[in-house]
DNA sequence: CCTTGTATTGAAAATGATTTTCAATTACAA
DNA sequence: TTGTAATTGAAAATCATTTTCAATACAAGG
């Protein structure tokens, strides 16, 4: 599905769960949809200022909620602190993340579901969620620093 | 190692790290020596309080941010928030933690190390740390819920 | 054992992030 | 087009964390 279509899916599925559409909404989902990082509040509310030049952080957050409730971005936690949202991926994915500009990929690694069940039965958990995550810098991050160490 | 003798390794690391070893500090270190569960900075002065009734706030952060620096205690981050810190299990070890009361059990997992070096290799990051952790319900906390499910 | 210098303490104030309140505005159904 | 309820953004309130600062207490040296 291209950007745009997705954004209309979006909008669609807001309207569905009775909420309109306004300016604010638009600009913030058509952030999200477009951008394969990381973003907390305050840089997505900079970036939709970009577009909404009126755009209030109360709405930032707010969104962002509503976002989340309808499982179209979900709450990605880093090593130095959490509170930043990434447009969810099809199917589970585990995630790859750059922790100097928060670009995210997502790559296939093993299934954890017999690991998992392993373990539930070992400990008595009931085990309902999980995280395979690998941090890092990626490409684009690591050339300033291998450039200073060149010069 | 005991708990006692882990307590005093730790405040032995603690003075030469050039820090005093004070009555406020012995209280932290004893609780989360002792703990099995990923406490939060408000979570270990309230329990601290009872130990040393005078124990403020600051210390408690204070504290922590000098045993983490020492590699003592590690944060651990849950879904719904991080911020929460764990005496450090010896070598790397995976973490099953309970989203009802924070109690963590270690577990073996896979080495990730060779899909970490393939990631790395297909994407052009540098991956330096990675979590594998499971979260659920332990034992303790799932029986209220079936009690009052059969009741 | 006592003195002394300095790290440490806890209260209060400051900061920063997030949430709540509220009057004005706007989407959208009728 | 109109009415109404949802939504907005500013300001105030709240909550977590950090900084400031005067008083205290550890521990080294006499």
């Amino acid at each position: 599905m291209n950007p745009t279509a997705t954004v209309s899916r979006w909008l669609d599925l807001l309207q569905s769960a009775g909420c309109r559409v306004t300016a604010p909404r638009r600009a913030i989902v058509e952030l999200m949809v477009g951008t394969s990082r990381a973003l907390g509040p305050i840089e997505v509310y900079d970036l939709g200022r970009a577009e909404h030049p009126g755009l209030g952080l109360v709405t930032v957050y707010r969104t962002l909620e509503k976002l989340e409730e309808l499982g179209l971005i979900e709450r990605v936690h880093l090593p130095d602190g959490c509170h930043r949202y990434l447009r969810t991926a099809d199917g589970h994915q585990h995630l790859l993340l750059c922790t100097s500009c928060g670009l995210v990929q997502t790559f296939a690694g093993d299934d954890l579901d017999p690991l998992s069940g392993k373990v539930a039965n070992d400990t008595g958990f009931a085990i309902n969620e999980h995280w395979l995550q690998f941090f890092g810098t990626c490409p684009n991050c690591r050339k300033p620093i291998s450039t200073l160490s060149e010069s």
